[in-house]
Parts: C-alpha cells; sequence; structure tokens
DNA sequence: ATTTTGGGCACT
DNA sequence: GTGCCCAAAATT
C-alpha cells in the first residue's frame, strides 16, 4: 500500500493522507491534485514523518487524482518552510501558500498572445491610433500591456488588429530569458572592494553556509562588491536571491544590474502581472532563470539550484511582514542560505543591531568597505534646534534651512528636503466647531492629499474628496489643515523660492517606473533645484549634484509605536544623509530637531556611528530588548469590540506564570480600530534563553475563541501598532 | 475553507 | 411529514 501525506494549502485542515494510485509516481514535494469531499484541490506531498498526526485507516484513504507538471518543491524549501511556519507560530498551510503564489504556473505548457506592429502603410489615422503607432514601435506585449504603454483604450488596439495594423504573436509562457553575461562589464574596484569581493567569491565557490554582514556606508560601493559574488554564482551555474526593499526595487538598480551583466535580473514583486509572475515562478523553479531580483515574498521561490542569497539594505524594516504570515525577510533569508548551504550577504550602511550583535558573536562575519567609493567625502551634519530656530507660524521649514536652501539656489545646485509623511497635512479640523475628519474604519485621523484634492486613510485606503464645508456644523471654508506632509512643505518650498523648480517624490507622484525614470531624468539633468520626498528617495537614487539634504522632522519616528525607534531614526536619518555630497562637491546635512539632546540626534550630529549603537546597545540590555531578550506580541482581533475585549482577557486571564516571561496587557493597541476591526494585545517579554514560541503555543493552544475573534501572535515584533 | 449533517422549530 | 435555519462536524 502506498500511502503519502501530504500538505493542503488551508489553515483550518491538518496535513491529509492519501493513496498513490497505481502507475502515479511522486515523492516528496510534488504538487498534486487530490479529492477533498466533493472537491478537488492541490497539496504538495509531504516528506514522510514530518508532519504530526494520527494515521487514517488504510480503507478511508482516496487516491491522488494527478500529479501537476512542476519540478517537485526542493527540500531546502520544504525545511523553510517547516521552519518559518514553527519560529512565527503560523501554520504550514498558511506558509506553504507562500511558496506557490503564482498558481498559474502549475499547469504546464501555455501560451500568450502578444501583439506588435506590422509594416502595413497606415492610411489615414485617428489621433489615437497615431499616438498608439507613435508609442508602440519595437515594443510586443499582450493588448492590455500595450494600451498602458501607449496611453489608449483597448477598443483602440483591437481595432487595429482588425485593420491589419497590429499582428498577433503567439508567445511560449515558459520562454527562456535571456542570458546574463557574468563577464559583461566588470568594473575597477578599489582595493577595499576587490579584498571584500574575494571572500564573498571563495564562499560561493565553496558551496558552504556562511552569513557575511557587508557594512559599509552609502556610497562605499557594496553592489559593485556583492555583483562580484553574483558573477561567480552565474560562473558555477548557480541561481542567485537578491532581496531588496519593495522600495528600492527600482530602475535605477535594474540599469546597474543591466550595465554590470548585460541583461536585466528577472524581478520578483507584488504587481507582477499574472503572466509575468507564472513565467518567473517557472524559470525558478525549472533553475534557468540565473538572478531573481525581488521583495521579500521571493525568498519562497522554488529555486533548483540555489548558489547565493543576497539582502541589500538589509535593516530596512519593511523586510518585517506584518500582515498574514509575521515573518522577517531578513532573518529567514539566512535560514534559507543555511538549508541551502550556499553563502547569504547582508549588506547595510546601517545594520539592525541584532545583526552587528550576530557579527559580535562570531555567528556573522562581518565585513567592512570603510570609505566613500571615488574620493567623495562624508557630508557635513548640522542640527537646527527647532526651540531656538522656530519656523514662521504655519511654517515648518527653519531659517537656517531656509538659508541654506538659498545659497543652494544661487550657486545651482541641488537640495533635497525629507519628510517621512505623504500627502498636505495629516490631520484637518474644522475651526468653527472642531470636527476633526477620521477614519471610519480605523482609529486614525485622513490625511489630506491637495494634490488628488481628497482625504485618504494611510491605514485601510479609505477616501472621500476634501469637503468645501464642515460635515458637522456645515460652515463653509472652516477646514484648517494641521501638520506638515511632502505636499505642503513642497508649497512652502514654492513660497520661500518661487523661481525654483521644485519635485515632489512619493509613492503618489511615482506611481510607474515610467513617471520614476522621468524624475532621475530630469534630476541628473539638473532640470530640478529642491526634491522634496518621503522615504521613496532615500532609496535607490543616486543624485551627483545634490549637495543639501534637510530633514524636516528627525523626532517623527521617535513618536511611534515603534520598539526600535531610535535607531529606525538613526537609519533614515543616516541614509537620507548619504545622499548628499555623491559627486565632487561636498554635501551638507541640516537636520531639524525639538530634541538635540537626545543620544541618537548627538550621534547623528556628531558623525559617531559608533556611540550611538553603543548606547543603543545598552538601552536595549537594560530594557531587556532585543538582541539581550525577546518581545512578541499577542493581537486579538474582532468585530465586535466586546468580543475582542473578552477574548483578549481570557488569553490574559490563563497567562503562563514563569519566572523569566512578563506579560503586559491586555490593552487596547495602539491602533485600536484597523480596517474595521477593534484590536486589544498582549505583550511578551522573554529572556532569550527562553522558549517562546513553546510558551505562547501551549498557553494558545489550551483556549479556544468564538468564530469572529482573529488571534494573531508576532514574534519578534517590529511595529507595536 | 467548504460542504454535509443533523437538531430544533414552525408550519401543514 | 416537510421545509428552513443555524450550528457542528467532517473533509484523508
Amino acid at each position: 500500500m502506498n500511502r503519502v501525506r501530504c500538505l493542503v494549502f488551508n489553515s483550518a485542515l491538518g496535513p491529509l493522507d492519501y493513496r498513490v494510485p497505481e502507475g502515479m509516481v511522486v515523492e516528496a514535494g510534488s504538487v498534486v491534485v487530490a479529492p477533498l469531499g466533493p472537491r478537488q484541490i492541490i497539496a504538495v506531498v509531504w516528506d514522510a514523518g514530518r508532519l504530526p498526526g494520527a494515521e487514517i485507516p488504510a480503507n478511508k484513504l482516496r487516491p491522488l487524482l494527478s500529479v501537476l507538471p512542476v519540478p517537485p518543491l526542493p527540500a531546502p524549501l520544504r525545511r523553510l518552510i517547516e521552519w518559518t511556519a514553527d519560529y512565527y507560530l503560523a501554520s504550514l498551510a498558511s506558509v506553504a501558500r507562500m511558496a506557490l503564489s503564482s498558481n498559474g504556473a502549475l499547469r504546464g505548457g501555455s501560451t500568450v498572445t502578444e501583439y506588435r506592429l506590422t509594416d502595413t502603410e497606415p492610411g489615414r489615422l485617428t489621433p489615437q491610433r497615431a499616438k498608439a503607432i507613435e508609442a508602440l514601435d519595437g515594443q510586443q506585449a499582450t493588448i492590455r500591456e500595450l494600451a498602458e504603454i501607449a496611453g489608449v483604450s483597448d477598443a483602440v488596439l483591437r481595432g487595429m488588429v482588425n485593420a491589419g495594423l497590429l499582428e498577433a504573436v503567439v508567445v511560449d509562457s515558459d520562454r527562456p530569458y535571456p542570458p546574463a553575461d557574468p563577464a559583461f562589464g566588470v568594473p575597477d574596484l578599489s582595493d577595499d572592494q576587490t579584498q571584500v569581493a574575494a571572500r564573498f567569491v571563495a564562499s560561493v565557490h565553496a558551496h558552504e553556509f556562511q552569513p557575511y554582514l557587508l557594512d559599509g556606508v552609502t556610497g562605499s560601493g557594496k553592489t559593485e562588491t556583492y555583483f562580484e559574488a553574483v558573477a561567480a554564482a552565474m560562473e558555477d551555474g548557480r541561481q542567485v536571491l537578491v532581496l531588496l526593499p519593495e522600495i528600492a526595487l527600482t530602475e535605477t538598480f535594474l540599469k546597474r544590474f543591466e550595465a554590470r551583466f548585460g541583461v536585466t535580473p528577472v524581478t520578483w514583486h507584488s504587481s507582477l502581472k499574472s503572466s509575468e509572475r507564472r513565467r518567473a515562478w517557472r524559470a525558478v523553479a525549472m533553475g534557468s532563470a540565473q538572478v531573481i531580483v525581488g521583495a521579500r515574498s521571493a525568498l519562497f521561490l522554488p529555486f533548483a539550484n540555489l548558489g547565493l542569497i543576497i539582502v541589500d539594505e538589509a535593516h530596512e524594516v519593511s523586510f518585517k511582514q506584518d500582515d498574514g504570515v509575521r515573518y522577517n525577510a531578513r532573518d529567514v533569508a539566512v535560514m534559507r542560505a543555511r538549508f541551502e548551504s550556499v553563502p547569504v550577504i547582508l549588506a547595510s550602511a546601517t545594520p539592525a543591531l541584532e545583526s552587528l550583535q550576530m557579527a559580535e558573536s562570531g555567528r556573522y562575519e562581518r565585513v567592512i568597505l570603510p570609505s566613500r567609493f571615488g574620493g567623495a567625502t562624508m557630508p557635513d551634519i548640522q542640527v537646527v534646534d527647532l526651540r531656538i530656530e522656530q519656523p514662521e507660524r504655519g511654517h515648518w521649514i527653519a531659517p537656517p534651512l531656509v538659508k541654506a536652501l538659498k545659497d543652494r539656489l544661487e550657486k545651482g545646485e541641488q537640495s533635497l528636503l525629507f519628510l517621512n509623511r505623504r500627502g498636505y497635512a495629516p490631520l484637518t479640523l474644522c475651526r468653527t466647531c472642531g470636527y476633526r475628519f477620521q477614519c471610519p474604519n480605523c482609529s486614525a485621523w485622513l490625511v489630506e492629499h491637495r494634490l488628488s484634492r481628497r482625504l485618504a486613510c494611510h491605514h485601510c485606503g479609505h477616501e472621500v474628496p476634501t469637503p468645501d464645508a464642515c460635515p458637522e456644523c456645515h460652515e463653509p471654508d472652516c477646514l484648517v489643515a494641521c501638520g506638515p506632509g511632502v505636499e505642503r512643505i513642497a508649497d512652502e518650498v514654492a513660497a520661500i523660492l518661487p523661481e525654483a523648480r521644485v519635485a515632489l517624490v512619493t509613492s503618489d507622484t511615482l506611481t510607474s517606473p515610467a513617471k520614476a525614470a522621468e524624475f532621475v531624468e530630469m534630476a541628473s539633468a539638473k532640470a530640478i533645484d529642491v526634491i522634496v520626498g518621503t522615504q521613496l528617495v532615500t532609496k535607490g537614487y543616486h543624485f551627483p549634484e545634490l549637495t543639501l539634504v534637510g530633514v524636516i522632522d528627525a523626532d517623527m519616528g521617535l513618536e511611534g509605536g515603534d520598539l526600535r525607534a531610535a535607531e529606525r531614526t538613526y537609519q533614515q536619518v543616516a541614509q537620507v544623509a548619504g545622499r548628499a555630497g555623491r559627486g565632487e562637491k561636498p554635501g551638507e546635512v541640516l537636520i531639524q530637531t525639538r530634541h538635540p539632546e537626545a543620544p541618537v540626534i548627538e550621534a547623528l550630529a556628531s558623525g559617531d556611528r559608533d556611540a550611538f549603537y553603543a548606547a543603543e546597545t545598552d538601552a536595549r540590555r537594560d530594557a531587556g530588548a532585543p538582541p539581550f531578550g525577546r518581545w512578541a506580541a499577542i493581537i486579538v482581533s474582532s468585530e465586535d469590540e466586546a468580543e475582542a475585549r473578552d477574548a483578549a482577557r481570557g488569553i490574559g486571564g490563563s497567562a503562563p506564570h514563569l519566572a523569566d516571561v512578563m506579560i503586559l496587557g491586555p490593552a487596547p493597541a495602539p491602533l485600536s480600530l484597523l480596517r474595521g476591526r477593534y484590536r486589544y494585545r498582549l505583550l511578551i517579554n522573554a529572556r532569550r534563553s527562553t522558549e517562546l514560541q513553546r510558551v505562547i503555543r501551549e498557553w494558545l493552544d489550551q483556549l479556544r475563541f468564538p468564530p469572529g475573534v482573529r488571534v494573531a501572535v508576532d514574534i519578534d515584533p517590529y511595529s507595536f501598532v
């Protein structure tokens, strides 16, 4: 009797056993179709003996229906799925779902129909058709994509197909990607870079697990250095995974890759079209995709033959996923490298304290790129005390920064103002009655977006057009914007420097790769004098003519519900400061703050990174925070406020009493209402030696909750929200 | 998660 | 007895 245990993608179901029918060949990792009641589901055959559960009598087993034409999920990926589920207290099903996130990829051998312009001489053209012909020269894509490129509706293109102006080309959706050439654009490296690269290359060839912490300031050439390791893996015929925070996955990065390897890499991120997703997934699984550059979800791709993992900007908090399975891609990347027996490079100018600690303890090898490449010097950093240098009422740029901006404009140099807040103003209220615009689904204010004339919730996406009158007292023209957002700062710059060309750079303005490219083009052509931007400008863009960086509010990050607020502020300001003076002219950075005496601000001002890390290390040790202690959060949510509260109290009431585990709460979560769900939270602080996951699992396993209540566990949380 | 089953209840 | 609603059980 040939029975197999399978993992199904439904968290409410445990592993299920099936019979393998005569003539069917399966192995661990095979993706199969199985019967479940009257339905057919997709399942993965798992390694015998690795999933718990009682054996079902043989006469109850139903036979598997078929094996899908994809390579079996490799063993290292199966181990990674198990580890991730176990460590983050998630169900195997929810983790496995991430590994098979491209459902279309599972059925093989299909084609897509793409279109391209024919040589047919067009007769008289409608304006729309002329526009399309202009834009689509040399392009080949599906109708929908072409419509996007040309900026016309798909009806226009379908008309052109009928008129013979466009022709159909049937394309194999499994067609291979063009090969990258490790010898294409070999750069001249500095001595430091050469040495570091040589270690990476040796590790790649040795094909053994070794985590590296690649520590080097912005502009020290980390990317060029790890590209040599990428080239080494290519030469060995092995695949490479490069993980980037979503916002750093820019045209700029892809261009640098292309300059080095002759082709753009295969990308993996949330906005891939389903056909691209499918092609990439299959190419990864077949081993034909050499390099995948992707956001955190790329970690769970079924690499056939992985040789190296790189996590760039490894300190980035966005590597921590905060919905669904709450995993930290940086940490999971190291585990994947371990299961794959390959080196992993964590690159950052401002490493996370946890990573430095791992290097300290010898578990990671720290390699340092000490200086800026090409002789550029570090910028000069000044602190502007907002309590003394007060901006005008209703303004946020203090006099010293105003002066510096004017000075740069006169010299024809570029400036960058950084404020990590989208929109015009974070709060809108009525001057007459005091009404405040709040999200109906979340305990958060609606942020005014003046460009789109809307009030928006940044947590759930709720939007309303900005009204003219107060919805409460109906008084017209009584709404006041409170506080700054980047749009408001851009207005302020325009008022101070009427002749300056100001560019606003946020996820609201750079909505497509084309717009991002246009911005980069204008910035390098010096058609922009002042860039006002959010987090987005701190990543992936290189402005050689930029000599002034202004941080509008360095205190903002310190207020939020972030367990690592000081560290994040340090990283964010250091990153944006690193944008200044990357060319030949030296850079200057002005940091506006109300707390110039805060250790993080002092460290930034003096440029003394080690002092900051030392102070932060002490603070964390005292607080029992990572890496010296462990945190976890239990978040209880329900659409019914009382139900959520009761469930949270039930959890609190049955908390284990352990000497080295401290439990705080339950209390309403900082965002006590989020996307229509009321939230309560318990925090658990434990010694590092504690088996925190086991404690929580045993604690929660004995409890039962009403159907509408969700209980989520966040291991090593970042956000206190 | 989705489907099936079965109990309780009103109505014929 | 039948239809209907809802909760509980089963799904391998």
